[in-house]
DNA sequence: CTCTTTTATGCAAATCATTTGCATAATGTT
DNA sequence: AACATTATGCAAATGATTTGCATAAAAGAG
């Protein structure tokens, strides 16, 4: 799937270059290697939040949600857990906001100082889980 | 999809009848129009928790004397993991109760505040640590 | 222990959901 | 208006989940 792929890079393609166009985000995106096509760029724009502003797209703050409330990246790790890396300090705060989403597809959390291993009931939940979770945190 | 539709019969089923056999069960499903198949039950009884009890399936609520003691559930996650979640503050005081009762087919736990996580040896001693867990309990 | 019954699971096919690109419509700019 | 840019309906491609079959594993009976 190069929709995830293809996400992150317009992000920081948008957060470290001045890009006014759809075509000329393609452009950049395809030099660095992801193909894409104007159509899904527009759509991946509306998804990530992304506007335009003063001729230009621009990250917004809604965008930042997760990082904001600790939560900065999400790992699998084997067949059955995720790893979530958070801001030192602040994984217990992730895991209890992941606890009370009531996630059918957690098994339970476990949270040390900046990480929380989440472990999932069987490896087909696990890429389900981790949309929920960035949902919540989105 | 069949299946939602077939795990809400299946628990009401369960409530409401005895039933002693999957293949009991799938006959009474096809009976109010739900096809199944004795496949499909079996991994639908272990996504809904149900376990067979004296003979007969019943939709498992945490026995007192383990919620007594702490232990509210057990969940399977992945293949050598099981998650036990417990009551607020108790993981660490169940944890110890696991470890002290010396089975074999478990490597390791790790307690957190409500949760504690129990790393069995190998998959196929997943299903027999739960029991002895359970019975440790019961 | 062997035989029988019951339950679990690897695998491939069927089903269902998401993502994609194309064509083109809608919108914005000059 | 003419041109540039962005959005969207739709069908095809891709990916994920669910299912049934066949059979293995486990539990139970004798």
């Amino acid at each position: 799937m190069q929709k995830e792929q293809r996400q992150k890079k317009i992000l920081s393609l948008i957060r470290a270059k001045r890009i006014g166009t759809q075509d000329e985000l393609k452009a950049h995106l395809e030099r660095s290697g992801v193909p894409a096509t104007q159509s899904s760029v527009s759509r991946d724009l509306v998804e990530l939040g992304i506007v335009k502003h003063n001729g230009h797209y621009t990250v917004p703050k809604a965008a930042m949600g997760a990082a904001a409330r600790g939560l900065l990246e999400l790992i699998k790790a084997g067949d059955a857990l995720v790893v979530a890396r958070c801001e030192p300090g602040l994984a217990s705060a992730v895991a209890v906001e992941i606890d009370r989403a009531g996630i059918t597809e957690i098994a339970g959390t476990l949270a040390g100082e900046d990480t929380v291993f989440i472990a999932v009931t069987e490896h087909r939940a696990q890429l389900s889980a981790m949309k929920k979770i960035w949902e919540l945190f989105g």
